[in-house]
DNA sequence: TATTGTTATACTCTATAACTATA
DNA sequence: TATAGTTATAGAGTATAACAATA
């Protein structure tokens, strides 16, 4: 050890590089929703993917799936305009989802133009391993509020929310 | 007019895309709070570029001037620990902020490795500016909700905001 | 020997245009 | 003429490795 910062004996001195050993102002930041919100998003998928990961899953495909399992059938261009995805993007993951076995692609009989998508038998086991994570998972994302507290967090951002 | 849907007289016959003209069943999504935060920070981005892209703004230099401006000579080290950026990342905005005269960058004299950062007087200009358009841009964000509401859940959020 | 900031680069995510087949 | 899906491609955002200067 060459040298030593008086305020933290034992280490060698390094700039600060969290809010509170910096002691930054974080107040105006912390009022905008946005940037907070923006914050708890990463936080979020840096746990989904500490968690789902060893299914192979992603917040995309997790979604995808999940909105297929309790709509089968569904098309495309509904799950798009649901999960916001560009089509073009979405063609992409489904055709891979579909190359790992968990969903089926099928011409609709009333237009044919449209692909009606369903779980495989592969795909609705992966989605019961997963729903076993997830409450886990919330609980873990949600762990300094209490019950209710969640319960109130979940119900006000359902009301913001784009659907 | 070829051909028209009975459920739906007057319009071309189309593939619902909306989760209520299409009766889909999201209620497990929705109660998969990663999900709902997803799209919510999309809305949120989206009502970003909509009030902000008029002053040149992005989400992320707007959270890096406001940051700046409460911390002058903040460090960028700090920044990017702070706002979940990867150093290299922040050094090219950070070059790109000082060619449009926003920020002065200067070595620090106690440690000579490290970059004080402070806004220019253009820099601190443009804050007021964005400062003026983030309560109406708040608000509009929250419009479902009421006052009591915002502030619950703007303290709900700070308490799982990871800082 | 470790840290700050930089450069270069790769990878993922997202967005847009052009095409086909169907309606 | 408009829509569903596809393909190709471009752009933005993010991540990693190697380096110089400084501690």
């Amino acid at each position: 050890m060459i040298d030593a910062n008086v305020d933290d004996p034992g280490e060698l001195m390094t700039i600060a590089t969290t809010a509170a050993e910096k002691q930054l102002d974080l107040a105006a930041l912390r009022n905008v929703p946005g940037f907070v919100i923006r914050l708890i998003q990463l936080k979020f998928f840096d746990g989904f993917y500490e968690t789902f990961a060893e299914l192979g899953l992603t917040p995309a495909t997790y979604a995808i799936l999940m909105l297929v399992r309790d709509n089968p059938g569904v098309v495309p261009s509904s799950i798009a305009a649901l999960l916001r995805l560009q089509l073009p993007n979405l063609t992409k993951i489904l055709h891979q989802l579909e190359d790992a076995g968990l969903v089926k692609r099928s011409r609709s009989k009333i237009d044919r133009r449209a692909i009606e998508i369903t779980l495989t038998s592969k795909g609705e086991k992966l989605m019961r391993d997963a729903v076993r994570l997830t409450a886990p998972y919330n609980r873990r994302m949600l762990a300094p509020l209490n019950e209710t507290e969640r319960s109130t967090l979940i119900g006000l951002l359902n009301r913001i929310c784009p659907f």
